[in-house]
DNA sequence: CTGGGCGGC
DNA sequence: GCCGCCCAG
């Protein structure tokens, strides 16, 4: 499907303005009441707000460029139980992969944005199971480091007073495609952090190739300009340069544990 | 829905 | 052992 502006804009103005609201709400930071739109800028023609992360859809690539949320300790502390309720996107209008895409592929369906970290009600936990939030990825990935990467960013939220988060595949030079649709396997994957404790800021970011490792996560670590180059997304653009400049610079995961 | 496998704390 | 991540039937 061509790409046109045209499409990007009719996705932002057929969005509910009461869905924007709730997404800009939530970038609210309530300690320092600091207000920004913390999304990032977007390649493809489709950015798509559900109620608890927004996500920008690669159609070629069948998924989502990158996808965002923020997490506090009320989004994850939640009891809502996993639900396993894949389901196809229809805010999606090129439509999104399929199920049968990924049956019989040997590949996992991915979270991008854990369903782990969707326990606040059960409209987060079934919108994390839509195919626009699934990249291809391989079992030993999915369980292993990716999982044990999410767990600690589950681990920060706690500690700290809230958490952006930006997950996403690493689309150029692919490993193949699955599906009637050829939705891309990605070579990595990545996720930028930008958190809050006590109304100052930090960022980390890690890439970490799309394979079973056993590796210490902190081996992964890079900075989110290094995201950025590679991805040529600009993450948190829209944030006061001075801080941009100093979370996105920052490698240092210290700042993570003794919230600075 | 159930049962089972994988990976890691 | 248990739980979170999934899969197939």
């Amino acid at each position: 499907m061509k790409n046109t502006l045209f499409i990007l804009l009719i996705t932002f103005a057929s969005c509910a303005k009461s869905d924007l609201q709730n997404v800009k709400a939530q970038a609210i930071d309530k300690r320092t009441s600091q207000s920004f739109d913390f999304y990032p800028t977007s390649t493809y023609d489709q950015v798509i707000f559900h109620t608890y992360y927004a996500l920008s859809y690669s159609e070629k690539d069948e998924q989502a460029e990158w996808i965002a949320y923020k997490l506090t300790k009320e989004n994850i502390d939640g009891d809502i139980k996993r639900t396993n309720n894949f389901k196809a996107d229809k805010k999606v209008t090129t439509e999104s992969a399929q199920l049968s895409d990924y049956k019989g592929s040997g590949y996992d369906r991915g979270h991008l944005a854990p369903a782990g970290s969707m326990k606040i009600n059960k409209t987060s936990m079934s919108e994390s199971f839509y195919m626009s939030n699934m990249s291809p990825q391989s079992p030993g990935f999915n369980r292993g480091i990716w999982k044990r990467l999410e767990e600690k960013v589950r681990y920060w939220t706690e500690i700290n007073d809230s958490v952006f988060v930006v997950s996403g595949p690493i689309l150029d030079n692919p490993l193949g495609n699955i599906g009637n649709n050829e939705v891309t396997i990605p070579r990595a994957y990545f996720k930028t952090l930008l958190g809050y404790k006590n109304g100052k800021a930090k960022g980390l970011a890690f890439i970490m190739p799309h394979a079973k490792s056993g590796e210490s996560l902190y081996k992964f670590i890079v900075s989110i300009n290094d995201v950025e180059e590679i991805t040529e997304i600009d993450f948190y653009h829209n944030v006061d340069k001075e801080i941009q400049d100093k979370v996105e610079s920052n490698k240092d995961v210290k700042l993570w544990f003794i919230g600075k």
